[in-house]
DNA sequence: CAGCTGCTGTGATTTCAGTCACAGTGTGAG
DNA sequence: CTCACACTGTGACTGAAATCACAGCAGCTG
């Protein structure tokens, strides 16, 4: 695929050495594809496909975080590059997944040849902290039952889906719910006309 | 004071350029170092005291994220110093504090130039990073009397300080949550003698 | 079609945290 | 000393969410 369309800031030397050095792999639905305390070897660049990113307590919770798409890279997976240490989070292929892997050798060089590279960095750092501090911010502050909304809305993505295929027990899962609550207000959110339930699957109205 | 020994990884000609471009100033405590929607004009290392830096809703209430002590930078003033754009926190002045304001025009030279001042950063993010994780970790997966003794343990420091001098209701402020919940939890610590209770001071056993 | 399994709906109960109300106590100002 | 005020302790109530228990239903397998 041609994947120079998804990063039209990076100059044409760097996409030179990326098309040179880089690994594109292929990660199917639900491939875990980073793992709690595993050592990271390479920088992630997101072609097709999503990546959920998502916080494992030794009780079995998770807990998601955000989504990689498209055009995106993993913030983790540089910074732990950058630094050769171990992630702390899990990342898992959403759907059918295309990435292109960056060995961590080449990072400092990017960094110190390409500004656009070093410029993609800083942005993508800037990307995630911000997500970050919005999911502190819903945790924090919102109740369940706009947290659940806020969890679709994103769901759906830019894309502006209308159809989730998710079953209640997977939402619960990614907010650190139980299926029940989920399900009492998604039964509301119908009630108020915001969505329409079906088996396996939510409408956005 | 003699800032050097707090940031010993930098080289001598980023040390000169610091001194000769950065400007000391003194904030005291309480004083509102930075604020949501603010423009950031500079990058902030600390010297001396100890900066809060938190959320806020639109009701009013606040959430405690992390502190920055001597030898850290805020990650948040980097990131936005580089991209020039507003912040989306509130930092305050906890203690009387001494910080070094390095204007952001600056940024782009030292990064380019100075290797030592390149790592800082990349350190910087990562530790502010895996900070925001830690607190998503707590109130994600924490019933409130865990938050509270992680509050307490962090508030103490690296220090290792014993006494923390801080009313109910500022603890409460702190972790979003209500005075007298943080009083009766505090009561049941004192009763598991993981502390014991003053006025305006808890000591930790 | 019969039987299994996974998804969904719903009531009852429990637990945790937030809120209200109020009382006691230490401290500082006048 | 006394008064005001901020800090602390506690009981009662409320509400949100988790948990338990169970029933109905869709879809698949044999």
């Amino acid at each position: 695929m041609n994947w120079k369309q998804l990063f039209p800031q990076f100059e044409p030397a760097l996409i030179e050495m990326i098309e040179k050095e880089a690994v594109q792999r292929t990660f199917y639905a639900g491939d875990v594809i980073m793992r709690t305390g595993q050592f990271i070897k390479s920088t992630v660049l997101v072609l097709e496909g999503r990546i959920k990113i998502y916080r494992e307590n030794q009780e079995g919770g998770e807990f998601l975080m955000y989504y990689l798409e498209p055009g995106e890279a993993c913030a983790v997976s540089m910074i732990c590059a950058i630094q050769s240490t171990t992630s702390e989070i899990m990342a898992q292929a959403e759907e059918n997944t295309e990435v292109l892997m960056i060995p961590i050798q080449l990072m400092d060089e990017m960094m110190n040849k390409y500004k656009s590279w070093y410029q993609f960095v800083i942005q993508t750092y800037r990307g995630r902290f911000e997500e970050l501090l919005s999911v502190v911010d819903n945790i924090a502050f919102r109740n369940m039952d706009e947290r659940l909304e806020f969890y679709l809305k994103r769901h759906a993505g830019d894309s502006g889906k209308k159809h989730i295929e998710l079953s209640h027990q997977q939402i619960a899962d990614d907010l650190n719910s139980s299926r029940e609550v989920i399900s009492r207000l998604l039964k509301k959110m119908e009630q108020r006309n915001l969505v329409k339930l079906h088996r396996n699957m939510i409408e956005l109205l």
